[in-house]
DNA sequence: TCTTTTGCCTACGACTATTAGGTTACGTGC
DNA sequence: GCACGTAACCTAATAGTCGTAGGCAAAAGA
């Protein structure tokens, strides 16, 4: 019988495949195996368990978003480079839903370490560098993008926006907007205007 | 044998306990039968399975953050209404992170209209009310809101944040700040001051 | 006290993860 | 071209999961 020709990497794509069709949720070893047209027992030789393997689907899916995040802020500033970055997160995320889901597992920190994750964050932080922020700042800019990115689009996804007006594609506009005004603003401390209620 | 007494209100708290001690994702059936000292078949009799049993746990959370939320704004306006809900949302993730995960739980449509998640809207619309925005505007804002907390509060549980300086509270504190400047800010249109680069 | 309801149990089938140990295809040295 | 060794894949087995069918007994009502 002709061998199938099975590779950790093969396995981490071919889950990353089987997770965009069928729900990151409703990967399983057994599921792999048979599109592999494989013995489940077979995938150990090259995955520890199944832990392991979604663990490298989401290395998979942090390695593709980070290259493609680039090459969209690649020659782009300011506002540009922030829908840039934020649409390389949406428009991936309604392409690989389930490589998406798989990016919100959490690995131990060594494999974190040791994931694109980091180069997720020196994008951000390249892009923020034009909005002239402190250093502290910047970190908390970074992490109010990442949240709103990712909080955005999960939501998305679930369904949350899809059964009223206006259009999510209008409200992502209005938000990245908002961000880099907010972005603008971010040092100047604003006292809040407002008279106290009635 | 004296019975246990079980009801689908109890298994659903049950469940939310048991969530938020080895988590939302091993909560099965077979352990919150344990728990109860009962076999797993008699939770059958209350719940239909193991995903309405899911369900039941998302609707509890849901429940008891409106509740928390609503008190937890309850006679404050605008940054001080912002900042106690978002903490009402940040503090109940950190306390149950498990009824917090249940809570991303994609639920059917119909059970979504039933469930407590239109109290939220409201209440992120009564306070946006007290910055004047459009009608448009408004569902915007509740959308970024949304994203936002929820993917902080992501984040931060699956333990983005807590390896490099500041601290998350102190980036918490600097984001909800910045989201009543961009509240306050939201309709004017500032050009973009930048530069093309070089 | 007898009957009915119903809450819980036993038993089972189908699926999953994972390990142990056997077999066979393939590349390498001769 | 052939033997050999390694590694790829297999069979078999254990254990845990969800979910269904049918039985028994406790509680509630007459």
């Amino acid at each position: 019988m002709a061998r199938a020709g099975l590779t950790a990497e093969r396995l981490a794509q071919g889950g990353a495949d089987l997770a965009d069709e069928i729900g990151f949720e409703q990967v399983t070893v057994a599921g792999l195996a048979r599109r592999f047209k494989v013995k489940p027992a077979s995938l150990y030789f090259h995955v520890r368990s199944s832990a392991d393997l979604k663990a490298r689907v989401a290395l998979v899916a942090l390695a593709e978003l980070a290259d493609r995040a680039s090459e969209a802020v690649a020659g782009r500033s300011r506002e540009a480079a922030l829908a840039a970055l934020g649409n390389a997160y949406r428009n991936y995320a309604h392409e690989h839903p389930g490589r998406f889901a798989a990016m919100q597992l959490r690995l131990d920190s060594e494999t974190a370490a040791r994931s694109d994750g980091p180069r997720h964050t020196r994008l951000m932080r390249a892009i923020l560098r034009e909005y002239q922020l402190s250093e502290a700042d910047q970190t908390h800019a970074v992490r109010l993008l990442g949240s709103t990115f990712q909080g955005y689009v999960s939501l998305e996804l679930s369904g949350s926006f899809s059964h009223s007006e206006p259009s999510s594609n209008e409200s992502w506009e209005h938000i990245i907007h908002g961000l880099h005004i907010l972005l603008q603003n971010w040092q100047v401390r604003q006292p809040d205007t407002a008279n106290n209620r009635e």
